[in-house]
DNA sequence: GGCAAAATATGATAAATGTCAGTTTTTAAG
DNA sequence: CTTAAAAACTGACATTTATCATATTTTGCC
């Protein structure tokens, strides 16, 4: 329930398009919220009143189709923002938003943000370009995971997608963690095949599997996958 | 090169949150632009200082990926924007536009909008819930097209989609052309494939393909495939 | 440490999809 | 109308991916 003292929103340019006293007072109103991995912040159609911000930690946003298959179409980490279309169009979330790591979040008053959106220019400039951003990314990451490339392909840039966005340098190698189900609903694939596409890749010597943690061994390996 | 008079912007509300002096003086700066079948509109990287907005005809949003192969993300049909992106970060375009049948557009000056962004929060408001309604379509496009089904199922919905987006009535009939490269190049899979598969639907008595002009006889059967 | 549940793993088999080589049809230009 | 180029089509065959049944390992909890 404390308020976030400083914050890094890599979106929103760090709020630096606001005039000091509006940053102080959104800082104020603001609160700092955990979010024990594997807990759901919201979800589809839930309506929200706050503006999310990653201090620490990773989420991601999934839908579910139809039959109920989850499909996983975003990560996110640290200075990214969570809720930012339901805080313009003022309807319900479109996507479910859950932890993969215990996560600490810091919380903005929906409607002091869209204050602020209201008279600063600037401001309002700055989240055109978040949404801009968005939008690349996600239509890159389509290309990249989506189309014309074979799920072993799919599975190898994710893992150097993941090893590069989260991974921790753990004496040399670099370190992910992700539930095989979870790379299976990333790439529209079942868990199964992605056990059997590791397997390969553990054989080729790209990887190694530790209980459930991946260690890369060869980025050029992975790399000549694709 | 003559004015717009009257155009129809699905995204942007009409201009109605622009006063009518300022919505005058845009039209009046704008100018329209036939873009014969097949041309190219802009491309990738390039620098845009216009915003556009169908008319008349329907075009694709498309991108290379490193291999040089095609993947079409996006159909755009009348009153629909192209160029969004690029006015607000003042960036090339991500992505190529294109013509898929003979087309008219109404041309905006970017700068005559940004002026407009700047000094009205109506109006930036507009535009942030249009990149919203984009983000919205491009993820469930996204689920429908590129995830956890099979590329029959895919074909399936994009037929259903096209029609229900392109298609004309013609006897009773909806009608669609696109190309099976072209539908190949949205679902991600091989031209003949495409091929292989309309095959299969006309077998069932789904559809009809006359020259290269395909007609849906039975939306039930397509929707059963899926 | 021990237990139950979840997650991971394996292999066999079936189904879907990719690729290639070659033919026919359609389109667009003269 | 003729003709060349583009698009559509076909079938055979290779490869990838899905599915299922079952076994093993890991995790979380007491």
């Amino acid at each position: 329930m404390k308020k976030c003292d400083t914050i890094r929103v890599k979106q929103l340019n760090d709020f630096k398009s606001l005039s000091e006293a509006a940053r102080q007072k959104m800082l104020n109103a603001s609160e700092t919220l955990f979010l024990p991995k594997g807990s759901v912040l919201f979800k589809e159609n839930q309506h929200l009143n706050k503006l999310y911000c990653i201090r620490e930690g990773a989420c991601k946003f999934s839908k579910l189709d139809h039959s109920g298959q989850e499909h996983i179409l975003r990560f996110l980490g640290k200075g990214e923002l969570m809720g930012k279309r339901a805080m313009v169009t003022n309807n319900g979330a479109k996507v479910s938003a859950t932890a993969l790591t215990d996560t600490k979040l810091c919380c903005f008053d929906k409607n002091e943000v869209l204050e602020n959106l209201r008279t600063n220019a600037d401001f309002c400039n700055d989240l055109l370009s978040a949404f801009v951003e968005d939008a690349n990314t996600n239509e890159h990451t389509r290309i990249i995971f989506c189309v014309h490339k074979g799920i072993k392909q799919r599975l190898a840039r994710l893992l150097l997608y993941l090893t590069d966005k989260f991974g921790q340098h753990t004496n040399g190698k670099m370190r992910i963690r992700l539930k095989r189900e979870d790379m299976a609903a990333v790439l529209g694939t079942s868990q199964e095949y992605i056990i059997n596409l590791l397997a390969r890749f553990r054989n080729a010597g790209f990887i190694k599997v530790e209980r459930s943690e991946i260690f890369i061994l060869s980025k050029e390996g992975l790399q000549k996958s694709i």
